[in-house]
DNA sequence: ATCCCTTATTGAACGCGTTCAATTATTCCC
DNA sequence: GGGAATAATTGAACGCGTTCAATAAGGGAT
């Protein structure tokens, strides 16, 4: 199906192989990026081992070698690691998914792949990822996730699902409805891999292809102009819930 | 459209009208469950004018006028108290719900009249609900909303939509769908609620109002005999992902 | 009434996320 | 080089959710 980047392809990956702490005791702290990052990437690291809450940031800060105070001097919480690393990870997703962009043809093959490389990036990171998912039910909170403060980093996300739909022959309504509709999918799935216990997140993997098949399948039955003032309907009804821009 | 029961109206409310404290300063404290509700409805109370996370478990101990370990001799954590208080909603709403139910005949009326009364029981619980999500990326925790601990409590709302949907003549694949669907549309109406600063919900309302008549119109095409392989498409989907059980 | 077991309650303490005043280091301009 | 401003770093402390050993209270059996 679509060609599958393995890890070591991706150069200067931040995401997928943090960096060994750079200096040795006693050595000087480099540059303010270089203090930051290592902290951020001994708190992965950790996290990644240990759990997110299994770990303090005590242990972050003494693995680094710096003072708790440190920590969040550059960060203003545990949880806003997590988000920076997402954001590493958004970065790194849209980088493999413009390479594979170009030789995946069938729509079906483009979004599952979008979804799948997702999946790919995370895989080892469950026991952080949910972090990211606390604030859900804060809607002032700068890290929720469906917050204001979170809408760049969606509307980034969207626009990676635009590019898979472009060369799709698509009413202008549905192509505006549809980067939200796959989000909103991905985000499902990306809770279902939180849950999955299956092995090598099989049934993660399996609800990626079915739920793709089944949204390309709808969105063969939806492009018809029969179906215009449904649309009308559903575009109506979103615009008021401010879940898509007025037009 | 429904009958709205207003507050006063609901006999033996155990959510809308939290009792006082039953015992003034220096008198004995009573059984087990009282000392309990006590805490309860202090921590609600106060959860409601002040927020969830402004409100330590400290003012809530000293407002009963017990110790701070006996909160959590009684709820194993603060947000417990939230889910303890979200459970009396649940049985709230099945007594208002199966008071409307025999007098709405139209599908469109019973699911709207569900969200609805929903709503007007949570309304002025903004301030406390969004904790119910705080577990939402922890799979494994007990408060999880998505996890198998609240799996009796999704079951139980999930029967009441089943309960709405009787009366209608549906293939059984449908009838077996729906409850699950429409539970996932009224979680996304509670975050929506979260979220939503419109006067008096308005917006809120008139999601319910959108997408139940969307529901209601997908529901008559997706009936449809030629749509069967569709449906058992999603089914075998959903089963296979475990979101149902396996017939 | 006494004893024993269970439940309820307490107050002190723990630990972790977070904060912050003080200090040190760096950078820029003259 | 010196001074000023800014950024980086520190270590101590705060406060809140939570825990727990000790004690008190309640209930049942003898």
């Amino acid at each position: 199906m679509f060609k599958l980047l393995s890890r070591t392809n991706v150069a200067g990956s931040e995401v997928s192989h943090p960096q060994p702490l750079a200096f040795q005791a006693g050595e000087k702290i480099g540059s303010r990026e270089t203090t930051r990052e290592l902290i951020l990437n001994a708190a992965i690291r950790l996290f990644r081992e240990r759990g997110f809450d299994e770990t303090t940031m005590r242990e972050v800060a003494s693995e680094v070698g710096v003072a708790l105070g440190l920590a969040y001097y550059y960060f203003p919480s545990k949880e806003a690691l997590v988000m920076a690393y997402y954001e590493r990870v958004q970065r790194e997703h849209r980088i493999v998914a413009q390479q594979n962009l170009p030789h995946t043809r069938a729509l079906r093959d483009r979004l599952a792949m979008l979804l799948n490389t997702k999946l790919d990036i995370l895989k080892d990171d469950r026991k952080l990822l949910g972090a990211l998912f606390r604030y859900t039910g804060s809607p002032d909170h700068p890290l929720s996730f469906l917050g204001k403060n979170t809408a760049p980093l969606r509307a980034d996300c969207m626009s990676l699902f635009a590019e898979a739909l472009e060369p799709e022959r698509l009413p202008d309504d549905l192509r505006e409805l549809l980067p939200l509709l796959i989000w909103a999918l991905h985000m499902g799935v990306l809770l279902y891999f939180l849950y999955d216990a299956s092995p090598n997140l099989r049934r993660t993997r399996r609800l990626v292809d079915g739920s793709v098949g089944l949204v390309v399948g709808f969105l063969g039955l939806a492009k018809s102009p029969l179906l215009r003032p449904v649309r009308r309907s559903v575009m109506t009804l979103l615009r008021d819930a401010r879940l898509i821009p007025r037009s």
